[in-house]
DNA sequence: GACTAAACGGAGCAGCGCTCCATATGGTTA
DNA sequence: TAACCATATGGAGCGCTGCTCCGTTTAGTC
C-alpha cells in the first residue's frame, strides 16, 4: 500500500533532481484538474498537463488514491501558508480571508472526492480528516480574528463552524449547473461583514 | 430522463411479445449480476447473462441509473411477495424469515448502489427510499409475529430496526474478503431465538 | 403467405487504466 | 572533462469499458 504518504518532498539524497521535480509538477497538475475536472478525471489528462508521460505519474503515486491523497496533504499546506501571506498581502484582512476561502473551496474538491477514492479504507480517511481540521484550523482563526479586529466582519463566528458550514456548501454534487457552490460561499462571507456602520452605500 | 420508471410489465397493448419478454429477461439478469458484481458491473455482462445484445439493454434502459431502478422495484417486489409464499411453503416461520432475510440481503447490494447510481438526483432517491420502507416494513413485520407466535424468536423487536441493522450490516464495502455481511446477519438472526428453555444440545 | 413496423444483435468507435521497454539523463567516478 | 550506468522517462500498446449505428430478423396483421 505505499508507504510513501508523504507530502512529495522527503527523501533529500537517493532520488534524483528530476524526479523529484517532476513529482512536485505532478502534484501541481493533478491539484488543478481535481478542481476543474473533478477527482475521477483520467490520468492521461493529468500527465499531460503536467507534461509528463503516464509512467511518470504511475512510479509516483502507484493507485488513484495515492495521488488523491498527496494533493490533499499537498493542497492543506499550500492552504496553511497561504493564510499568513494572504495577511501580510492583501489591503485588509476581510480580503485575505475571501482569497483565503477560495483557496479552500478549490480544496474541499479533493477532500470531497478522497472519500470515494479511499472507497472502504475509513480509518486512513479519519486520520486525514483530523489532520486536516489540525491544520487548517488554527489558520482560519486567525485569519477571522484579524477581521473582527479590523472591525469589518462580526465577532464570535467560530472558525469550525465556518469551515463546515463552506464544507457543507460545497457538497452539491458537480455537473448540476443550477447550484454554484461558489455564488453561496460569497453570500456567506458577506453575511459576516458588520453591520454597516452610517447608511451611505447601504441603499 | 425516460418516464418508464416502472416495474416492466406495463404497456399490455401496443408493444410486441418478444420486446415484454426480453425486458423482463434483462432485468432478472440485472438483478443477478448486480448481486454477484456490483451495480457497476459492465452492461455486456448483463446482456451476455441474459443473451441479448447490449443494444437491447440500451433501448428498455438508456441510463445505467434507469435499469438499477427497475431492478430495484423488481426486487422490492419479488421480496414483498416471497414474505408470505416462504411463510405458506417453509416448515417453520423462522425457517421463513431466513430465507426472507436472505433475499433482502441480495437486494441491499442493488439499493446501497442505487445511491451511486443516481449521483445527485436525491428526491429521486428519497422517493425511492420511502417506497422501499412502505412496501417491505409491514412484510417484514408479518414474519416477525408469525415467529414469535410460534414461540420461535423473542418478542418485542422492530421491522424497522431488523432491517435497518441488516442493512447497515451489509454497507460493509465489497471486496473486502475480510468482511462477509451474510455470516453477521445470520448471527444476528441466531440472536433473534428465544432462549432455548430446556438445555440439551445448547452446550 | 406476404407485408411492414418493431425489435434485435453485434461490429465498431472512442475513451479509459495500466504496463512494458527502448531511450534519455543525472550523478558519480576516474 | 569524459565515460559510465542506475535511475527516470515517455508513449505505444493491450485489454476493457460505454454507447451507437445499421443490416437483419421477427411478431403481428391483412
Amino acid at each position: 500500500m505505499s508507504l510513501e504518504g508523504n507530502t512529495g518532498d522527503e527523501r533529500p539524497r537517493g532520488r534524483r533532481a528530476d524526479a523529484r521535480r517532476n513529482q512536485q509538477t505532478v502534484l501541481a497538475a493533478a491539484a488543478e484538474v481535481f478542481v476543474t475536472h473533478g477527482v475521477d478525471a483520467p490520468i492521461r489528462r493529468i500527465a499531460a498537463r503536467a507534461g509528463v508521460g503516464m509512467a511518470t505519474i504511475y512510479r509516483h503515486y502507484p493507485t488513484r488514491a495515492d495521488l488523491v491523497t498527496a494533493v490533499y496533504h499537498h493542497q492543506i499546506e499550500a492552504c496553511a501558508e497561504a493564510g499568513p501571506d494572504l495577511l501580510a498581502s492583501s489591503g485588509s484582512p476581510f480580503e485575505a480571508l475571501r482569497g483565503w476561502v477560495d483557496l479552500f473551496v478549490d480544496f474541499l474538491v479533493t477532500k470531497h472526492g478522497l472519500a470515494d477514492a479511499l472507497q472502504s479504507d475509513s480509518d486512513r480517511f479519519a486520520a486525514l480528516h483530523t489532520h486536516f481540521l489540525d491544520r487548517l484550523m488554527p489558520v482560519c482563526a486567525r485569519l477571522l480574528d484579524a477581521a473582527v479586529d479590523a472591525g469589518e466582519i462580526r465577532p464570535g463566528v467560530q472558525p469550525y463552524e465556518l469551515m463546515r458550514g463552506i464544507g457543507n456548501l460545497c457538497i452539491g454534487r458537480d455537473g448540476d449547473s443550477r447550484y454554484d457552490p461558489r455564488r453561496l460561499v460569497e453570500l456567506l462571507l458577506q453575511g459576516l461583514r458588520r453591520p454597516q456602520a452610517p447608511a451611505a452605500e447601504c441603499r
